[in-house]
RNA sequence: GCGGGUGUAGCUCAGUAGGUUAGAGCGCCAGAUUGUGGCUCUGGAGGCCGCCGGUUCAAAUCCGGUCACUCGCCCCA
């Protein structure tokens, strides 16, 4: 066995691996684009403050999760373990609150120091994208419908369902809040240690609790939906007619909340079942006090983010590019004649390439491997009358094309397929 | 942080009433085929049996610890 392996929860991109990878980036970079959200990115690590402040103590991902550190220059620095607060952050520093909407996607390693399992690595990646400045329940649709279409491109949208729930405004769930702690608090010793412990920081949280007893005693609890008020009603309304207008569908589920304070309105999950404990795919929601928490004032958001890893593990990808030729010389004065030649063709966009040995059985030992369509052969023979062998490596055919002639035979059968 | 499972060749895995030089398939390398891949045949390389310690005349095998992977909880993408 490798003693030397990457830390704990790491792992390589291997190229087949990278292509996936590279395939959801690429996708949802476009998709993004379609719907007006340029790229950006921000630092992998920001001042912990940024990610403190937001986050707060109640949640475990800063409390116990982060890889923190202080730099050589006594600097409090931390990973970052999700994308949202550094971009928020972001469009504060650059001063863009003074000219919203703003729109970004943005993907890149995301770091949480946890046990890892299959899809959640502590090193991970997430693409994501988030609305600045749009209230409205427009923004909310426009950023779920964007999601979805990035999972429907990426063959992923069939094998997951569509969560949706509101939080309300604030004035709403606080009022939740309280009348769900009064109801919870009679039953106190009879909640999981976890929840009882929620009861106290997150109450909220304790809706998605999975323990059976915990289920039980919810079943009578107050419903957040009866605790809406009118502004939050229409709010969540409108988003709903917006997804049927697109044809998402999408379940309401009462018992998807977040724990963190400055999400507020909607909220969702594209959830499988093909990833075992790890369903959650593409997860947002709305967060219109996350940017006065970092002092950037009154500023409303939406977005969501979603692992590259889970997606790539769910999704269709096309195969590279294949190898169109392979070039192989019998000395180096011959290869180097095919060297030139290979340029050319790559500049024009095909694959080529290269015979690095001179040895015939072993390039095409090779050729083969690589499944390169065609191989060119250059050797004494040939190069006495100016030209070259061209073998498929399908069915074997093989003729002879004059040298001169060979780049521009090349081209056209290519352009041919 | 808590609980379960698993670590033997590059990969997938056999191999325990403890007992000589630890196996298979695939892959890799070489040859048959000295300038032509796939198919076939022949041969070859490649293992501190995850690591450390213990029990024993003797440990891949039993025991303890540890590390890693994996499934679930917590949390979350």
């Amino acid at each position: 066995m490798a003693k030397l392996q990457s830390p704990r929860g790491t792992s390589d991109l291997l190229p087949q691996d990278m292509a996936g990878h590279r395939h959801v980036i690429n996708t949802a970079k476009t998709i993004s684009l379609s719907f007006g959200f340029e790229e950006m990115a921000t630092p992998i690590f920001e001042f912990t403050e940024v990610f403190a402040r937001p986050l707060g103590e109640t949640s475990d991902v800063v409390s116990k999760e982060t890889y923190s550190f202080t730099d050589r220059g006594g600097e409090a620095l931390t990973l970052r373990p999700e994308g949202t607060a550094g971009v928020v952050r972001a469009l504060i520093s650059a001063g863009l609150t003074q000219t919203l909407p703003q729109k970004f996607f943005y993907a890149g390693p995301m770091f949480r120091y946890e046990r890892p399992q299959k899809g959640r690595m502590r090193q991970f990646h997430q693409i994501g994208v988030e609305l600045l400045g749009v209230p409205g329940a427009v923004g909310d649709a426009e950023v779920i419908t964007m999601g979805h279409m990035i999972l429907s491109r990426l063959g992923v949208a069939d094998k997951c369902i569509l969560n949706i729930n509101t939080l309300g405004d604030t004035e709403s769930r606080l009022a939740y809040r309280q009348a769900l702690v009064e109801y919870l608090s009679a039953f106190r010793g009879q909640l999981s240690e976890d929840s009882q412990r929620r009861l106290d920081l997150n109450p909220l949280r304790i809706l998605d609790s999975k323990d059976e007893g915990d289920i039980a005693l919810l079943v009578d609890a107050p419903r957040l939906d009866h605790y809406l008020n009118a502004d939050s009603k229409a709010h969540f309304d409108a988003v709903r007619r917006y997804l049927d207008a697109a044809e998402i569908p999408a379940i309401i589920n009462p018992r998807l909340v977040r724990g963190l304070d400055y999400y507020g309105h909607t909220t969702f999950e594209f959830i499988t079942d093909a990833l075992g404990a790890q369903g959650t795919v593409m997860a947002g929601g709305r967060y219109d006090g996350l940017a006065a928490m970092l002092g950037g004032g009154d500023v409303s958001g939406v977005g969501w983010a979603a692992g590259i890893e889970r997606l790539a593990m769910l999704a269709d990808v096309p195969p590279q590019q294949a190898v169109n030729v392979m070039m192989i010389g019998m000395s180096d004065d011959h290869m180097a004649r095919l060297f030139t030649l290979a340029v050319s063709l790559r500049q024009q966009g095909l694959r080529v390439e290269t015979g690095y040995a001179p040895h015939l059985g072993k390039q095409m030992k090779r050729a083969d491997r690589i499944e390169a369509q065609q191989v060119v052969i250059l050797g004494d023979d040939e190069a006495a009358r100016g030209v070259a062998i061209l073998r498929s490596m399908v069915d074997g055919a093989q003729t002879e094309v004059a040298l001169v002639d060979l780049v521009a035979h090349l081209l056209a059968q290519h352009k041919e397929q």
